[in-house]
RNA sequence: GGCGCAGUAGCCAAGCGGUAAGGCAUGGGUCUGCAACACCCUGAUUCACCGGUUCAAAUCCGGUCUGCGCCUCCA
């Protein structure tokens, strides 16, 4: 298997540090609002690398946290009148739900940064001892970059060129022995949540909860490391100093960042204020659509969000749901059990979508290419697939079919809502009007039944129904 | 200014040295009472532009143009 590795900037094969594991940590939201769409996107994505990585035979510790104490969630929580607490609880339980939404697994662990201020307080010592932190008047703990000799190996920087940049902004804090120095501790402003430390009463900053929460669920040594890309600096660079300046030892050997979602070709950020929260896209699409959408496009390349674009994505979502549910209507109706020659040997031959499938995805997850031969596999099954094959034929093709979209957290299985007797009843009707060819009434039914968002579909083999 | 990424049919999007996948949309057909679904046919002599390397380039090298990101909280 081979991932493309932002600390290389190279596609490298992905061997774990112990064989049949994989200890992956992926940086989760700030919960201070409803996620955004661009917040899906890293989830969605990471999930998907996760379900791969599981299907290839890995036990996956997939460990995200959650944020929940940070200046944005203080801010909304003075709007509103209410606790910092009481904010990051709703809308973790409201992200959870936008994730199980998404079909996106939760993970082995959610730790919070607020449960792990002990080994917050822990590794903020071992830097200060080890000499890679010191403490300043106010109590704010600050780490010594430069110190640090590797610092800048993930984002390429070079010291002297950020220094440069910084010569413009003006840095509050001024007890810095270094600009380039950044917060490991601070303390409490009036009225914010605070925690004892040795320094000062306060609270961490924002990049050592990472490497806290990555140690103690995964270890010193992690195989993969996932963020967005805006991620990449100062974040991820400072959890790396951070943890390998703690422990001596390299960090995570893989560090994969998704590219971003774009609206209008313009980067979505709740700052800029031109995003659409995952809430408001569910409204009007199921959200299993959004998650298609995001996987059409390699992880790795921006991608444009647009209602066109969801459209067609829905579009072609549907064509593999089309495909499951004829499957499902040909098994039902099945009279032959067991499969024939000809279909062992149409059977046998599918395994290269299989093998399709498999290969594109060890290349780095190409999860576009993926869709493409669940797309062929879709075309060769509504073409060998008739009224008169065998149910064991089509149970296989069905099982092949769920398997490849399950990787992708695709549900194909739609669940069998019960029809309202009058729906029932509406449907008998109309098929006594058409037997009658009374057609007016049955395409009076079918109208209302549409209305009720049922769509009805006359096939040789009688009428599927499905919800839209 | 520094560091990167990208430009492939109407749209989305793979391919990254061996002669352009797939999907959506469009048009024509088969099926159907009509729809819908499905199937068949319909698409780039060409991959932003200009040079170069090579038997061979969308793919490698150099340059140009255009768009975007990071360098500051951000997925």
């Amino acid at each position: 298997m081979k991932v493309y590795n932002t600390l290389s900037r190279k596609k490298e094969t992905f061997v774990p540090l112990e064989e049949g594991k994989v200890k992956m940590y992926v940086c989760g939201p700030t919960v201070y609002n409803y996620i955004h769409i661009g917040n899906a996107r890293p989830m969605i994505v990471f999930d998907t690398v996760r379900r791969f990585m599981e299907y290839k035979g890995y036990e996956v510790n997939f460990v995200s946290n959650f944020t929940d104490v940070d200046d944005k969630i203080i801010k909304k929580a003075v709007e509103e009148g209410v606790s910092a607490q009481e904010i990051a609880e709703r809308y973790m339980r409201e992200c959870k739900q936008d994730m199980a939404d998404m079909n996106v697994k939760p993970a082995t662990v959610h730790p919070l940064a607020t449960e792990e201020i002990d080994g917050m307080l822990e590794m903020i010592s071992i830097l200060i001892e080890k000499g890679y932190a010191y403490p300043v008047k106010d109590g704010t703990v600050y780490f010594r970059t430069r110190k640090f000799g590797e610092y800048g190996k993930l984002s390429h920087k070079n010291l002297d060129d950020l220094q440069a940049g910084h010569r413009d902004i003006k840095v509050s804090g001024e007890e810095k022995e270094d600009s380039l120095d950044f917060v490991l501790w601070k303390p409490k402003k009036e009225g914010e949540p605070y925690w004892e430390s040795p320094w000062c009463q306060g609270r961490p900053g924002w990049h050592i909860e990472c490497s806290v929460m990555a140690r103690k669920y995964l270890g010193e040594e992690i195989d993969i490391h996932a963020g967005g890309e805006d991620l990449i600096f100062p974040h991820h660079e400072n959890e790396i100093a951070q943890s390998e300046a703690c422990s001596g030892k390299i960090f995570a050997r893989y560090w994969l960042h998704n590219g971003f979602l774009n609206i209008d070709n313009k980067k979505m950020s709740k700052s800029a204020g031109n995003f659409f929260t995952v809430r408001e896209i569910g409204e009007k699409y199921n959200l299993q659509v959004l998650r298609f959408f995001m996987l059409s496009a390699h992880y790795r390349s921006p991608l444009n969000f647009s209602e066109e674009l969801m459209e067609a994505a829905k579009n072609g979502l549907e064509r593999i749901w089309n495909a499951g549910m004829n499957l499902k209507h040909l098994i039902k109706n099945a009279s032959q059990q067991h499969m024939t020659e000809e279909e062992t040997r149409i059977w046998n031959d599918s395994d290269k979508f299989v093998l399709k499938f498999e290969t594109v995805m060890e290349d780095d997850f190409n999860t576009a290419d993926a869709i493409t031969a669940i797309f062929e596999l879709v075309k060769y099954i509504n073409t060998n697939v008739t009224e008169k094959s065998s149910s064991e034929f089509l149970e296989k093709f069905y099982s092949r079919l769920n398997q490849l979209c399950d990787i992708l957290g695709i549900i194909l299985e739609q669940t069998e809502e019960l029809l309202d007797e009058e729906i029932e009843n509406l449907i008998k009707e109309r098929q006594a009007a058409r037997k009658e060819k009374n057609f007016a009434r049955a395409d009076e039914i079918r109208t209302i039944l549409s209305e009720k968002g049922i769509v009805l579909e006359d096939t040789r083999e009688g009428v599927k129904w499905k919800r839209v």
